[in-house]
RNA sequence: GCGCCCGUAGCUCAGUUGGAUAGAGUGCCAGUUUCCGAAGCUGGAGGUCACAGGUUCGAUUCCUGUCGGGCGCACCA
């Protein structure tokens, strides 16, 4: 209907650029809603933006415009307003074609082709497999998975993936944790290291290792502590004391038997991250190893590309990447001095495959404490020879947890967060997932889990799905009154739908292609979220102003299909939220 | 100190990329059920859009500065 409006703009503009001899600066033409209904349907600022060029009064140009629009049987009429409006009023029966669009439809409404097939591969949670998830990880995971619900709905081709952090010194200290776990568990009496992972999961794992190695690993505290470095409690240094721990822990295992428990830690945890996500309903495509590509030698090989074009030097040992060539504040190591990759390598490395792999558009989604990281792996790649233009770096804000008006410190180490696992069992997906998604993600969130937590109305999902289900409810009233829904006798009598609350409602059903396709191309699913609020208070007002099974069989159908078609938007609207629409509540 | 995200009703947040009288939820006050689900609906009070300049027909939106908050500034991930 836009593109309809906009077309027929278009050819008064171009006559009147013609008839007034402006050379048109082309002024791309903004067609809106209305946000008041008394100003029509759509609206138009052309007029005010041709001012300065036409050297006319706004409100003349406007006028002169209108005369030279072409007939077009769908609008009622078209007046001028304010300092220079153009508002379109729309036929009745133009408005009242979107209930049968919807009907023909269904599950399909909303949906479109502006993305033409191409290719986004979007990153999202990417958590550390240290621990599970905690409530901020929530957050990455609903936002990314909306986004690509989104993007797939809009047409592209949407590819998912968790970028798995199975190798590094942070693995190395989860392995330790759950080796010394286990000796614990075997009796041997020692202080746990503070760097350590602190948290129960640990002590799970380290119980399972003992029950399938028995006493395979067990070695006396005096040998695992020995000539190590003090920790930080004891007036030593908490980083070096945990990696000569790792070392004792190599050196006493052999590379085998450390390599079980380094991969038992890994296993468990990243099987309790996948299980969690996905009874959070975030699917992947794939689950992409930092490992695989240390051993498949495409970090060795994204180094080696970096060195050949002269971006890489070496200094105090080790090797350095110049991003300060491509606006980052200082140059950033590669190499450690002791040879190993850093996380930066492999993360290019990453970046590198992504681009290899041919998608059209690279979406990373991070926590913002990341926002340093984008200014490094941006000028990688633009080193590298690559369309830096191609990949967008989305950044989550934190939400600040709340218990009532107490906040709620979080940290993975001492164990003390609030994991998502903890949050969904007590909140719900739903209402999680939605709480979630309402806010902007460069937003900061207060979450307070207490009124999350509570069962009360306070939670806005419950009205949305509320809605839905008193639409359900009144198709089971018809059936207990005996009565069937004729769906051809309903689409005929659409001109019933005269009431302002009717015209209100299908306006606002019109509107969700567009809203799906700003919230997409924007990524801001929040959108998504305002609109079904909006349309479920536009519901319940309506359901509380009329009848809808009236003794008018005629007008009776015509409402019935008209809060049918309302259900058909929230389930698909929902379901791209990933929250679910109970027939009842 | 430098960089990034912010500052809108008592509280939590929207504001369609610069448009018409700045909105919603929640909280508070007052109504509403012989009627398809009251987890609903109706009305009311509540604002210097942090502050000061600038850009133009027009600024909550864009630019500069100040104040205030969050987060970063590793041979950690």
């Amino acid at each position: 209907m836009k593109e309809q409006l906009k077309n027929l703009l278009d050819q008064a503009l171009s006559s009147f650029a013609e008839k007034n001899a402006i050379d048109s600066p082309l002024t791309h033409i903004q067609i809106e809603r209305t946000k008041d209904k008394s100003h029509g349907d759509f609206a138009s600022n052309i007029a005010m933006t041709l001012a300065k060029a036409a050297k006319m009064n706004p409100r003349q140009i406007a006028a002169d415009i209108i005369d030279l629009i072409p007939h077009a049987d769908f609008i009622e009429k078209v007046e001028i307003a304010g300092p220079g409006f153009i508002n379109f009023f729309l036929t009745a029966e133009a408005n009242q074609q979107v209930i049968k669009d919807i009907f023909d439809k269904n599950d399909q409404y909303g949906l479109s082709n502006v993305g033409q097939a191409k290719k986004v591969q979007i990153e999202f949670v990417s958590a550390n497999p240290t621990g599970p998830l905690h409530v901020g990880h929530g957050r990455g995971a609903a936002y990314g998975s909306v986004v690509s619900s989104l993007l797939k709905a809009v047409g592209f081709d949407v590819h998912r993936e968790y970028y798995v952090n199975d190798a590094g010194r942070q693995m190395d200290i989860l392995a330790t944790s759950v080796w010394l776990r286990y000796l614990d568990a075997c009796g041997e009496v020692f202080t746990f290291p503070s760097n350590g992972y602190k948290g129960e999961y640990v002590h799970q794992i380290a119980e399972q290792l003992k029950t399938e190695y028995n006493h395979q690993f067990l070695h006396p505290a005096s040998d695992v502590f020995e000539g190590i470095t003090a920790d930080e409690p004891d007036g030593g240094d908490k980083e070096l004391h945990i990696d000569d721990l790792t070392n004792n822990a190599k050196r006493l295992l052999g590379d085998k038997n450390y390599r079980i428990i380094f991969d038992k830690g890994i296993s468990e945890i990243l099987g309790d991250i996948r299980n969690d996500l996905a009874e959070f309903g975030t699917e992947y495509d794939q689950w992409f190893s930092e490992r695989s590509l240390m051993e498949s030698g495409d970090v060795d090989k994204a180094v080696e590309v970096l060195k050949s074009s002269g971006k890489l030097y070496q200094e105090k040992g080790a090797w350095w990447f110049k991003s300060t060539d491509y606006g980052d504040e200082k140059d950033r190591v590669v190499i450690r001095d002791n040879g190993q990759p850093t996380y930066f390598a492999s993360d290019i490395a990453y970046h590198l495959n992504k681009y290899q792999r041919g998608f059209d558009h690279i979406i990373d989604i991070w926590g913002a404490d990341h926002h340093g990281y984008i200014a490094r792996v941006k000028a990688s790649v633009e080193a590298m020879q690559q369309d830096a233009d191609k990949l967008s770096v989305l950044l989550v804000q934190f939400a600040v947890l709340y218990r009532g008006t107490e906040k709620v410190g979080m940290s993975t180490r001492s164990g003390e967060f609030v994991t998502l696992r903890e949050l969904r069992k007590e909140v719900g997906k739903d209402a999680a997932r939605f709480f979630y998604v309402m806010r902007g993600a460069d937003q900061h969130m207060d979450f307070d889990l207490e009124l999350a937590k509570s069962q009360s109305n306070d939670n806005p999902v419950y009205y949305v799905q509320y809605a839905h289900a008193r639409v359900c409810s009144v198709f089971r009233q018809l059936a207990e009154r005996g009565q069937t829904f004729n769906t051809n006798l309903a689409l005929e009598h659409l001109d019933k739908l005269t009431e302002s609350h009717e015209e209100n409602l299908i306006a606002m059903l019109s509107k969700y292609p567009e809203v799906l396709e700003t919230a997409a191309l924007n990524y801001t699913p929040h959108l998504l979220a305002h609109y079904l609020n909006d349309l479920a208070r536009d519901f319940h007002t309506y359901y509380n102003a009329h009848q809808f099974i009236v003794d008018d069989v005629e007008l009776s159908h015509a409402r019935l299909i008209l809060i049918s078609s309302v259900r058909q938007v929230i389930v698909n609207a929902l379901g791209l939220m990933g929250v679910s629409a109970p027939e009842s509540m």
